[in-house]
DNA sequence: GGGTAGTGTTCGTCAAGGCGAACAAATGAC
DNA sequence: GTCATTTGTTCGCCTTGACGAACACTACCC
């Protein structure tokens, strides 16, 4: 059978315009993202030119440099805040048995997700620095009652209710019961 | 200023590991995946030796040959059933906040978690087919009682209690109070 | 205006990766 | 046993990616 010629081309532009992306953010210049990754200037241009064929040890610099998860490289674009509240959201039944499953939300390509298991009590709120640009997060309350989302736009959720949020800005998880619980799925590639 | 000298290696062994074994996973020859990728052998043999420094275009075409993703070049190994009770786990816990968050699971490169939520009642219980190989299910469950996992060896799980399981033979969902609630991540690429 | 400190680009040089042939080692047919 | 066939390795040649200087351009200050 021979499939011989594979004219499937990497996606240097992606590559390019997420390079492009990930240095802007870090409010670095090309000769400084270059000097911090120990590449030349002139190497790194014509990377986001989407031109060449870098090295596995050029594109390793970079990611390190920037902090990016090497498999972040090829990535799309950005998602924004939904609420899915527990009556909400198409189910899917089953014939025999009672059981309903709601799908919250289908994983885009290429994302990870971290699966957390928080437990809150009412108090100061818990705060969380941005993290890496792309990330968003989803919180599925169990139980208690809470407010999580954006610091300047949360969402009062109570058992069953689900929402997701960017997390590469300021974002805040605060418990209004004793015993709060949730679901939290950090996703970040 | 200046962290000029990046002593960060890429991990070329890791690739290695990785392209040996999913080479010898498709049964196919050195020779014969040098020839399907477009690569000249010789190339792929310092490679999986651990040598070298390979170029973007290279790695693409192994990992379009072998029907990899290309973020799964960095990975380790697979899991299995495991179960973590509410009370389990190692916790991060804020400084300032009264707030607890488990790692329940960190996800492997390149792999999709879709995020259900599950409403289930006694009686019949759900037991679902094979998905496709390679996919593992995780559940949370926030509400009721369930037993959960693999239909030959499934786990009695309490409200905030977790497991994971693989999802590529037969598994269960039974509920075993009214108003069992859960959250299912699957997990599956 | 000139001067300076940034930006990101293009160019010539050099080292290194990829290629293919030649190689050794293991296996099977006869 | 010999002859094939296939395995994965090593080697010389050539292409090419990475480097760094020189470049054009902008902005700001004096």
């Amino acid at each position: 059978m021979a499939s011989a010629g594979n004219p499937s081309k990497p996606p240097l532009h992606s590559i390019a315009a997420t390079l492009r992306r990930g240095r802007q953010a870090a409010g670095l210049s090309l000769t400084e993202l270059a000097h911090r990754a120990g590449i030349a200037k002139s190497t790194l241009s014509q990377l986001e030119a989407g031109q060449g064929n870098p090295s596995l040890e050029t594109l390793w610099a970079l990611c390190t440099a920037l902090d990016l998860p090497f498999s972040r490289l090829l990535d799309p674009p950005r998602p924004r805040i939904q609420v899915i509240r527990a009556d909400q959201g198409q189910a899917v039944t089953s014939a025999w048995a009672d059981y309903r499953a709601t799908l919250l939300s289908a994983c885009p390509p290429g994302a990870r997700r971290d699966l957390y298991r928080v437990d809150a009590e009412p108090g100061t709120p818990r705060t969380s620095a941005p993290h890496t640009p792309g990330t968003v997060e989803h919180v599925l309350l169990t139980a208690g009652r809470a407010l999580v989302g954006p610091a300047d736009d949360p969402v009062e959720l109570n058992p069953g209710d689900y929402v997701t949020y960017p997390a590469d800005q300021p974002h805040v998880f605060e418990a209004r019961e004793p015993a709060t619980r949730a679901l939290l799925a950090s996703e970040y590639s």
